[in-house]
DNA sequence: TGTCCCAGACCGACCAGTCTGTTTTTCACG
DNA sequence: CGTGAAAAACAGACTGGTCGGTCTGGGACA
């Protein structure tokens, strides 16, 4: 780990960075300011600014999976789960980490780098974590018989969704947990039995 | 409407060109390449990239708008409407307009800019018409009470998340009709008096 | 002749990536 | 433990190319 401390402080830095102007709105300048090194010290860690992204997009997933992974693999009950993946959701709703994928997707010309990134979104985990998720709560009764598989993917797009929807709208926070609250509370009354 | 043609003719091209490479990945160049016109007959008609974008992206909403309309304003049921118009988004939905409208909002570095973007989304009728069809479903029992608001919200959500799911994954289409069909079902589970 | 509409060469800014040189670290060996 | 040289890590000026936007000129039409 230690042995890369450089390579994160400066894709940390481009994270802050992307999060605030885009993938594309960021220069390599703006990395080389905000992290404190050098134009060369980027480029002898990375070979190229979509490399970086990459990078810190797998380390970001890793992440994320394993906030998510820790909330819904616990044993409360399939609500209370979800419940609390929702609050943690509202807490970081501030990055819109899901529109700079959409953006780095739409910009990226190298044919080799989408492969790239199509792997690195495809290898996630996130779906299989959901999708447990939901077989178990279906095996305890919690929920009625689903396709679990589809029914991941439209929680995954739900949640994506709604922080899509906030960030275009970036309308006051009460309104915008008031709207995320009634989706949750459409989605169990749709899954839970009766 | 005639007067404007050759606006609306370069106005398509950059639509067709912003579909397949986004809003940075498409030079004015291109633009001028795909309109078949000439650098100085663009920037006669419009005074900026910004402003061809902003002017389709109107032209795109109010067309959006209306087909929204026409579907859910009908007298058919609820569930039929609704139906409906999850149809007509399966069909268009190599269209990822959202996507680039996150990309814009994040490219655009000028201040003023942005504003007129949020204008132009706050004005749409989009969230109007869902709420006024989701009011009349519980007018007509078929719903049970939900504030309609944030239900709007919430069915917006489901379509722009799903349809960004399809954008960043390109699975087979086959799947993600069946995704979007488990989307309405649970939603109409979860907000249909029982 | 003046106005509208357009053509396309041109410009300055920016930007990803390179290159050359310098500092710091590593480590073999006396 | 000292040392010196090789390798790693970094600094920053520089480049080639691209891109949004301008400018000058010209054709059509009134």
């Amino acid at each position: 780990m230690e042995k890369d401390s450089k390579k994160d402080l400066i894709a940390d830095a481009a994270l802050a960075c992307f999060l605030s102007t885009g993938y594309g709105g960021t220069s390599v300048d703006d990395i080389v300011k905000a992290s404190g090194m050098s134009k060369g010290g980027i480029y002898w860690h990375f070979k190229s600014k979509e490399e970086i992204f990459l990078y810190l997009l797998k380390k970001w997933m890793n992440e994320s999976e394993r906030t998510i992974q820790a909330q819904l693999s616990g044993n409360g009950s399939a609500v209370e789960k979800l419940s609390g993946l929702k609050e943690q959701f509202l807490e970081r709703i501030n990055e819109p980490v899901s529109a700079i994928i959409y953006e780095f997707n739409l910009q990226a010309k190298d044919e080799a780098v989408l492969k790239k990134l199509r792997a690195l979104l495809n290898d996630s985990k996130r779906k299989a974590i959901f999708k447990d998720y939901i077989l178990l709560a279906i095996r305890k009764g919690e929920f009625r018989p689903l396709d679990a598989e589809a029914a991941a993917d439209v929680l995954i797009s739900i949640f994506e969704g709604l922080g899509l929807q906030w960030f275009i709208q970036k309308k006051d926070k009460k309104t915008f947990e008031r709207t995320a609250n009634l989706a949750l509370d459409i989605f169990f009354n749709g899954v839970l039995t009766k």
